[in-house]
DNA sequence: CAAGTAAACTAACAACCGTTAGTTTTTTTA
DNA sequence: TAAAAAAACTAACGGTTGTTAGTTTACTTG
């Protein structure tokens, strides 16, 4: 096999993705996806075990990326709002990268079965560090004394929904985008605070 | 029948939001919904025309809920930053009576079929109004001059995301959470600039 | 060019899907 | 309390679902 080719499977995975996010995991049946490879659905199976099989690979390899940048951030000396800035570059990155398979990230990992509990595992621990540096960051005055919690679902509903998003403005940049959407989330929009 | 009351028709439209919550519009069946109802599937075509229609009820009526909030708002002479904290009260508001319903709203409308159109074209009004509405504040010189579409992008997908987080947050009544979330959204939550 | 492998195919399965028809039971109304 | 209406039931339908078994075709490799 060609090295950095694609291999079928990952093929197969990645038309999967596009679909989920179309119609959903549940209404996509595996007759939809062999037609949109242009195959029977029965000669999938030479390359995937599992209608199932795709899904968690979509999810758990994007789940840990996320994990995995955070513990990045995390351990640099940064101050919190450096972090928050990096944070949001690293949702954009990744989104931009895998638009459609963060659709089914945030929209089917309840169908997720023998996977679901470690992905929720992964999901609050995300949460739990992320508030840990809002926290940390009211304590030292870096952010408003604000209620945390607000604070932190507003940041993450920003940053989970930019799937959905991004596809539509795809003349912006990722460092551009980044920037700005930093600026907006850590100054608002009040026309005062100039 | 008497006057307040639910119908069972109603009954089975609020358990079936919940269900379509947990799972998505098309992995739940009429079995599921029918045995969460106490009863057999087939007697639910005793009260509805069929599963399509429960989906259109739920998000029909919301989306049209919205619509006509919205217009309240823009018909005021208030300032444009008034008028997004209308919009968030008028969020917080909707979606705290209807969660679940507010999960389709956000995930199966893509199930609509016959209703897709007037859906989409809900959607597309609303969205526009808003933009509109931050426009207008940075012509006036309330907003900054940022990015339209960031900041646009921003506040909707925060307040999309409140069917998520309103449930597990009762403890806050509606009105103290619309105002710590108008004031993230619109002051930021950086210290420098109180 | 022969052998092995990758990747497609046809055919079919058991289970489940939304929905209908016809009937019985329960509740409301006159 | 009899009649009417509401709401449940059983049984079944035609179609679809994910998946398996077994076979054929196409490509790669020694």
């Amino acid at each position: 096999m060609k090295k950095n080719a694609e291999t079928r499977k990952e093929e197969i995975i990645r038309v999967a993705a596009k679909l989920f996010k179309e119609k959903g995991y549940s209404a996509v049946t595996m007759r939809d996806l062999a037609s949109a490879m242009g195959i029977k659905a029965a000669s999938l199976y030479n390359h995937i075990n599992s209608k199932q099989q795709i899904l968690k690979e979509i999810i758990i390899s994007l789940a840990e990326e996320f994990t995995l940048g955070l513990q990045e951030i995390q351990q640099t000396n940064k101050s919190n709002v450096e972090k928050l800035k990096d944070i949001v570059k690293l949702h954009v990155k990744i989104t931009s990268q895998n638009t459609y398979g963060m659709a089914s990230l945030n929209n089917d990992w309840m169908h997720l079965e023998e996977k679901l509990d470690y992905y929720l595992q992964l999901r609050t621990n995300y949460e739990d560090k992320l508030r840990e540096i809002i926290s940390e960051g009211v304590k030292k005055d870096e952010f408003i004394d604000e209620n945390i919690e607000v604070i932190l679902f507003s940041i993450l509903s920003t940053l989970r929904s930019l799937y959905l998003w991004i596809p539509k403005k795809e003349d912006l940049n990722s460092e551009e985008l980044s920037q700005q959407l930093s600026r907006v989330l850590i100054n608002g929009i009040n026309k005062k605070t100039d």
